[in-house]
DNA sequence: TTGTCAAGAACGAACGTTCGTTTTATCCTT
DNA sequence: AAGGATAAAACGAACGTTCGTTCTTGACAA
């Protein structure tokens, strides 16, 4: 038996998905041939079924890792105890999104948010995306009422409000802001912290 | 001659657009072919080819409703003066957004806020689309900027934080939330307006 | 150590299908 | 009756995928 080392199948898996991930993030799913892919990886169409059954296959590969990565860095940025106030938690987060510390080697200016508005519209078709997009939202979301479950308890904010939906506002923040960087380009992240500074200073004449 | 009434030509590329819109929205540009247009309008190849020299010029048009739909939503909720706190101007917009009173006759589940998603992944590999959202998106920025000045005007906000990156970030809450609406369902926008009144309620002890 | 060989990995031309579009023929309004 | 509006059929191109072939690898006999 002649096989190669396992070592060699998962570079060449993690070649074929790097290549297909810098076509996707530039043009989408459904605008990408797989002979762009196969270019793209410098692989013949061949090489690339024995690792991927079809193409929508290997979308769902990408979308599984996108997702994934931005899942986690949601979720240990949620982690810190005491959490800390909202403009530095997503001051924190988005840096993560955008510097990809996420184990996803994908290059390009902002190319997670790029790929994450791709994935958001290939849920829209595909049901078993929607879940597993789904199933992640709900666990930063879980973790994130937490977060505001401590701002509540310590007295930092107004605990006449559900946690839940404080946490979906400040997730929507966060989705927003990365789609921002997706379609206008990168901004410092210090711009979002300022903007939430000057919203979280809005509240004191509330109680005349 | 036997020319038809130019009501009928504009209810006929109404018709197309209508269609094409539902296509869109449900299955994003390139998953759509021109035969799932043509079967939603119930028109031949010939008819719409009449109005449209092509699906790309088909999907421009779609695109270009959207923005402008949007755009003005958000430019008319910021010309209220005094302009209302972020959380009442969040909650109109968005209200605005998810019925869809723009003019535009889309009809299904929340489908202004998934054609925006797609939209947006159509901007970023269509140079011209792109830069009519940019402009698009400058107006309403320059609009969100002077709310944003007659808050800080008003003492009701830290005037220590540029206006610019405050008017970002409320449009980033938006974009986000209409995101959420696509991806996860309708959810009532008191949600919002609660989020947005609970982080509004987090600067009181800063001074201490 | 070296040469041989089978099996796995990769190639790339070719397939059938579907795409967007054009052409041709018919209908219908004026 | 005339001619633009629509339908229906057909087009070439490009798509995703397959498959016969070639190249490469590593085990093993000598």
């Amino acid at each position: 038996m002649a096989r190669v080392s396992q070592e060699h199948l998962d570079a060449r898996r993690r070649q074929i998905l790097n290549g297909a991930a810098r076509c996707f993030a530039r043009n989408g799913f459904h605008a990408t041939s797989m002979q762009d892919v196969l270019r793209e990886a410098d692989l013949s169409a061949g090489a690339v079924y024995r690792y991927f059954r079809s193409k929508e296959q290997l979308i769902e590969a990408i979308v599984t890792e996108v997702l994934d990565a931005i899942r986690d860095t949601f979720e240990s940025a949620a982690a810190q105890t005491p959490p800390p106030a909202p403009d530095v938690l997503m001051e924190r987060v988005m840096e993560e999104v955008l510097t990809e510390r996420s184990g996803l080697p994908y290059d390009g200016e902002a190319s997670l948010p790029r790929l994450m508005i791709q994935v958001w519209t290939e849920t829209l078709r595909n049901e078993t995306l929607s879940a597993a997009m789904r199933q992640g939202y709900a666990r930063v979301h879980a973790a994130w009422v937490g977060v505001v479950e401590a701002y509540q308890a310590a007295g930092l904010m107004r605990d006449d409000v559900p946690a839940a939906h404080v946490a979906r506002t400040m997730i929507a923040v966060a989705q927003g802001f990365a789609a921002q960087q997706a379609l206008f380009g990168t901004v410092p992240v210090s711009v979002l912290r300022d903007g939430l500074r000057a919203l979280m200073s809005m509240g004191q004449q509330k109680a005349s």
